[in-house]
Formats: structure tokens, sequence, C-alpha cells
DNA sequence: CGAATTTCAGGCCCACTGATATCC
DNA sequence: CGGATATCAGTGAGCCTGAAATTC
């Protein structure tokens, strides 16, 4: 006699998956990001800040003033959220926003010394949570993990 | 004379962190689960299915019937969200909804023969999806890849 | 009683869309 | 004109809270 339902046998199938749930990368990526984002936010909400605050701070720092657009690019905020961030930044007066002369579209955003002084705290806290944040692994193991993460990410913004 | 401004100087102060938006890891993450999000959701759109239809069913493939709250322990769902998740897949005719007679509290849910049939299209599709998501890396490396996740997942959900 | 379950109503955050006014 | 920019209004999905009704 044929087996007509040879998916109902538990060994039987194609898919031999045990536990498939919790080896999906796509499910672990999104559990640990829920975590990570949580144990950041939280972090730098104990200093005043959102991360949005550091990203733009840092990028101000690594690649010099630029306008509202291109911060957005450099970034990864959505460049209708960062009319928000900048309004909070230039509130504390961690960056100043002037009118480009040359370009009468744009805003020029700077980075301003206590802004400078802001990053450098930032930084650290940074540091510890993202101590925290890898704390099962060794530093070799988490250098690789930064890699493989990276290597994932350029694959799927170059083939946007 | 004293250097009041140690930290303007590019390779003065203490982080010497070049480009250190994209080592941080928790960006990295970020990121690059925004683009599986996005790579899993369209692709089981495509099919008519949402990634909670998906560790549903499979949760119910693998650990038994069982009921909403218990479904919401195992896929990671809300509580609150259930409700909708299950009544979608009621619709479909891929579970069937009943109360427990031994705890008339409950309602247990249980896998249809079509959820069973279903869950082996979806399956495929998540293969073929984690294929791409996974494309830049060796086996040997999605291995890795994955058991990092998961120490980090496990560590930070037991430190809850 | 306290505790667990299902369900609903709603809040909040965030990525994203669409529209507008301005300017190159 | 096409295209970029800054801004605002609003949507939708996800995670989460709070509360009601029921049952253990």
């Amino acid at each position: 006699m044929i087996r007509a339902e040879a998916a109902d046998l538990p060994d039987g199938g194609a898919p031999r998956t045990p536990d498939r749930l919790r080896r999906l990368a796509s499910r672990l990526l999104s559990q640990l990001t829920m975590r990570s984002d949580q144990l950041i936010t939280e972090g730098l909400a104990r200093a005043d800040a959102r991360k949005w605050h550091y990203a733009v701070l840092a990028s101000l720092q690594e690649y010099g003033p630029g306008s509202q657009a291109e911060l957005s690019r450099r970034s990864g905020i959505y460049r209708s959220d960062m009319v928000a961030v900048l309004n909070e930044l230039a509130e504390r007066d961690l960056v100043e926003r002037a009118p480009d002369p040359d370009d009468r579209r744009r805003n020029t955003i700077t980075i301003s010394a206590q802004g400078r002084r802001r990053l450098r705290v930032l930084d650290r806290i940074q540091d510890e949570l993202h101590n925290e944040l890898l704390a099962p692994l060794s530093p070799a193991e988490r250098d690789q993990f930064v890699r493989l993460l990276t290597r994932l990410l350029d694959h799927h913004t170059r083939t946007r």
C-alpha cells in the first residue's frame, strides 16, 4: 500500500526541521534587534539622549557639516523625521542650523563645541552598552559577528 | 601653552573611532533586520501569508495543539495580537479553534490538514528567502552566524 | 480570594508616503 | 522644465498596556 500521507509521518516528509523556528535567521535577527534596541534606547534615555541624536552627532563629527538631506543619507534617519531630530539637537545647542548661502534650499548643519563634548559622553555610553550587548562573545567573536553583519548588510544595500 | 581643546584634534581625544557608526553592532543589527523583515514580509505576501502565520503554523506542527496564551509564548506574538492572527488563520481553514472542555477559559488551537499542506509551502518559501538573506555567506559561515545570534539572544532572554 | 485566559480599545514608536513650497 | 530640498500631515505595522468578562 502506498503511503498517501507521507508528510504526516514525523520523519517522513521533505522538511526535516526540528526547532525550525529557533533556527530561522530572520527570527533570531528581529528578536535580538528588539533586545538590542531596548538596551540602547534605555541606556541613552538615562542620559536624555536618543540613538538618533548619537547618529547625527557622530556623522557630523566624522564627515563634517552637511545639509539635512545629506545627514539623512549618512545616518539612516528618514528625511521626514530628520526635522524633529534636528529641532531637538538645536534646542540643546548641540548643532547649529544655518541657511546655505550657495544653495538657498539647503540648511547647513554644523556640530557645536557643546555637541562635541556631548558626543564624547555618548561615545562612552555606547561603549558600555555594546559591551553589555555583546557580553557573551569573546573579542574575536565580536569582531567576526560585526564582520558577518557588515557583509550581509553590504550585500543587501548594494542589491537594494 | 596647554591645549584646551584636545578633542578638536583629529587624532587627539580618547575615542579613536573612524567609521564608528558603521561598526556599531546595534546599528548593523537594526539595519539588517529591517532588510530581512522586508525580504521575508514581501516574500510571504506574494503567497498571501505573513510571518505570524508561519510562526503559528510551525509552532503547532512542532509542539502540537495549545491554548492561545501558550501559542503566544511559543511564537513570540503578543497575546493581544494573537486573536487577529488566529482569526485570519481560521478564515483560511488552516487551524481550528475549539473550546477546551477541561478548562473553559481556554480555546484549544489545532492545525488542520490544509494547514499542514500550507506549512509545507511556506517552509519552502522560507528556505528560498533565507537563502537570499544569507546569500553572501558560505554554509559554515551561515551556521556560525546563527550560532552567534542564538548565544546572544539566549543571554539576553535569560537575563531579561 | 488571587491568578490565568480571551478579547477589545487604545497608545507609542518608527519607517514610510504624499503633498507643498521653495529653489537650482 | 526636471530634480532636489525642507517641512508637515498622516498611515500602517508592531510592541505593548489596561481593563473587562469568564473561569480555575
